[in-house]
DNA sequence: CATGTTTCCTGACAGC
DNA sequence: TGCTGTCAGGAAACAT
């Protein structure tokens, strides 16, 4: 499952491959779950367009496009003549994976997987493929509104939530002020922190020694601070080693991450902790299933 | 608003 | 072998 180390290291290996590369057609399959915008509103927003950089918000990849053909869509005509974009237009093409999605760079000639939602084709003849067998993951597109309108000063899509990797300890400490919640399905909340999913919350716990179950709001600012480092440490070593391969997450090469062989919690039910030998035990909470260690975790 | 619960999907796997 | 049932889980929709 894409969390913000996996997603990182597919968005920053599509944009090796394709920044720079003109969009030359869409074609879009026939299922309506994967798209969150419009089709026709896709297919204009995309063909035509220069792809000026793909990197990552939250758990999105983001494809930057600039330039590009006329809508024929009066929607997203109407839309640009009204922030007189119509010269160099702006937008973003979003991707969420869901949990089965992938973003693939494929040569035209490689045949196409099952449950293939959308094959880009570009100028080079290479075609970037979006795969989702289970359809959880969203393709949508948007209009890039004027710079001011977000506070970084960076136009487009920020998301809901904050970064994990640029929040301050003050910040993450007062994400968590006044809520009743468990931590760990704070941590999961998008809208409080972007990027977090069920791996690296069960492995930030770990690595700060706190109970998944501990209401947010009654952690000391002490263990706030060792899990804001927990949670940063933990998602820098994933990047580094090219995120978690469980089930079947691969990169955008098709090469596999190596950073489930540092979990040390997560799928390790019953297995000795790395660190005191008592086994992991494993709930649930929210819904999710939920990893821990009760002698080393409080 | 905060929080909890249900729903969407298919592949993998257990059990018979 | 082949069927059925269960489970996984991000995020949105819905209920409390």
């Amino acid at each position: 499952m894409p969390e913000l180390p996996e997603v990182e290291t597919i968005a920053r290996g599509v944009d090796a491959r394709v920044r720079g590369r003109e969009i030359i057609s869409v074609w879009l399959g026939t299922k309506r779950e994967p798209l969150q915008s419009r089709p026709e509103e896709i297919v204009a927003a995309l063909t035509g367009s220069i792809i000026a950089r793909v990197h990552r918000v939250g758990k999105h990849i983001v494809v930057d496009l600039v330039g590009g053909s006329d809508a024929s869509d009066k929607s997203v005509r109407r839309s640009r003549e009204k922030n007189k974009q119509s010269a160099s237009s702006r937008r973003q093409w979003l991707v969420h994976l869901g949990m089965t999605g992938r973003l693939l760079v494929s040569q035209p000639d490689v045949p196409v997987a099952p449950h293939t939602h959308a094959i880009v084709q570009l100028d080079d003849d290479r075609e970037i493929r979006f795969v989702d067998p289970r359809r959880f993951g969203r393709l949508a597109v948007l209009d890039v509104a004027d710079a001011e309108t977000n506070q970084a000063g960076s136009a487009g899509f920020v998301g809901p939530g904050q970064e994990p990797l640029e929040i301050s300890v003050d910040e993450f400490r007062a994400l968590f002020r006044g809520r009743r919640t468990p931590i760990k399905s704070a941590l999961l909340n998008q809208s409080l922190l972007q990027g977090v999913g069920n791996i690296y919350a069960d492995e930030s716990l770990f690595r700060a020694g706190i109970r998944p179950k501990r209401q947010a709001a009654r952690l000391s600012g002490r263990e706030l601070m060792h899990l804001h480092d927990a949670v940063q440490t933990v998602l820098r070593e994933a990047i580094a080693l090219g995120g978690s391969s469980v089930s079947d997450y691969v990169d955008a090469d098709g090469v596999k991450g190596f950073f489930q062989l540092e979990h040390k919690v997560y799928l390790r039910t019953g297995q000795p902790c790395l660190r005191c030998k008592t086994p992991i035990r494993k709930i649930v909470l929210g819904g999710r299933s939920t990893h821990f260690c009760p002698h080393c975790q409080r």
